[in-house]
DNA sequence: TTTACTTAGTGTAAAAATAACACTTATTAA
DNA sequence: TTAATAAGTGTTATTTTTACACTAAGTAAA
């Protein structure tokens, strides 16, 4: 019979936060407190253990609330990151002797992403974090544990999932113009789109209703809106 | 400081193996061996629990190994499992009274799916596995824990990863006909293609490679053999 | 009231990709 | 020689994708 252990690994989610600004895609970093002799704390993607008795995707929502406020996110799992040497900072390892009850002990991560408007979210950080903010998301600095790389695979899962999920709609206003959602794709996807043909796609798409209304306050000939519909 | 636990949560892998044969598709099961009362144990796929030291993919490989003998199979994780009341049964909560040190831990999962011959690999049911086998993919029997919703899951990931990332040649013998690849599509797409149109497409593949070969004993115009080549 | 400025909005033609379709050919066995 | 079987092959119509440039509607300033 083989050897059967139980309990000796840690299980925590990741949470990668894609903001989303007219003109930038920027990711949520938090900054760790520092210890007695640091300046500045480690960076870091907002993650935390799982508690026994909740749910992936709940454990998910509430570590994100609780290192940053956010809530009501659509978060997606995309990966699962088990390397047993994820761990390979001295740093990190130093922090995790401070903050964990077994520190030494390995953690697995479900990692998950998600994508916000950011001006409509405010980011109050918590006990843990000295301080939540966006950074470009071509300019990521170096980051805690092997958080980099659940960074950028979940650039490639976000880029994925915009096209297939239509995962995006929820970033614009409740009522957009064809040229804010062409902006939508071309920051998330870093490419540019002839204006005429991305209409021409636009209008097959079910789900992206005109609206009997246009765009008011602005310097120049006024956009019609349209809305996005959920259920069709 | 909010609560912190350690230690709580027992972490498995579970693969769902497709085993692909000229006409049809079927996924492995084992056997669990029966209790004292039992006339015939439950049905699951291979899983089981990862070491403290291992890597996801590595305890994915050995857990597949133990159980099936099945080894050197490419496995592509594909969703992490993790719902608070995956164990509803009864049956299931006896089974891991028996075999598990901590049987009430809650046991999140990892699961990974892979496509091989079927004709290729012999099944070596272990210590755990009364058998195994392999059972028509239209026809799963009840699993046991949450495992048939992980079965229909993988389907899914393995269909989009025919397409997307050319899983699927492993399948065939080294050389091959563009009739044997054809029906490798259509049985696991589920979805029949115009063999004249298909062949174009294959020819756009720079890694389907024609040889200077053809089919032998066969009763009909023997077709011209192919291989594929990994690395372009 | 005219002009300058800014972004919205629109159609067409060429090119590429996809879909539909049926007969001839090479081999084996009887 | 014939019958049986699966292999192999091209063309045309349809759909999808791409490339491309001017007019329209509103605001602000002269």
């Amino acid at each position: 019979m083989p050897e059967r252990l139980s309990g000796v690994l840690d299980v925590s989610v990741d949470n990668v936060i894609f903001g989303f600004d007219e003109n930038i895609l920027k990711v949520l970093v938090i900054e760790r407190k520092p210890f007695p002799d640091e300046k500045k704390g480690m960076s870091a993607i907002p993650g935390d253990l799982v508690y026994p008795k909740e749910s992936l995707d709940g454990a998910a929502a509430r570590v994100l609330k609780d290192l940053t406020s956010l809530e009501g996110l659509f978060l997606k799992q995309f990966h699962t990151f088990g390397d047993p040497n994820r761990v390979k900072d001295l740093k990190d390892q130093e922090w995790l002797t401070n903050f964990r009850i077994n520190p030494e002990r390995r953690v697995i991560t479900i990692a998950y992403y998600s994508l916000i408007k950011m001006d409509e979210y405010q980011l109050l950080p918590s006990y843990f974090a000295e301080k939540a903010d966006w950074v470009d998301v071509l300019e990521v600095p170096d980051l805690a544990f092997d958080h980099n790389e659940i960074v950028s695979k979940a650039l490639e899962a976000l880029r994925h999932g915009l096209e297939v999920d239509q995962i995006g709609f929820e970033l614009l206003p409740e009522k957009f113009t064809l040229t804010q959602l062409q902006n939508l794709y071309e920051i998330i996807l870093d490419k540019k789109f002839d204006k005429r043909n991305f209409r021409k796609n636009i209008k097959k798409m079910e789900h992206v209703i005109p609206l009997n209304e246009k765009q008011e306050g602005v310097l120049h000939k006024p956009a019609q809106l349209f809305k996005f519909e959920k259920d069709v």
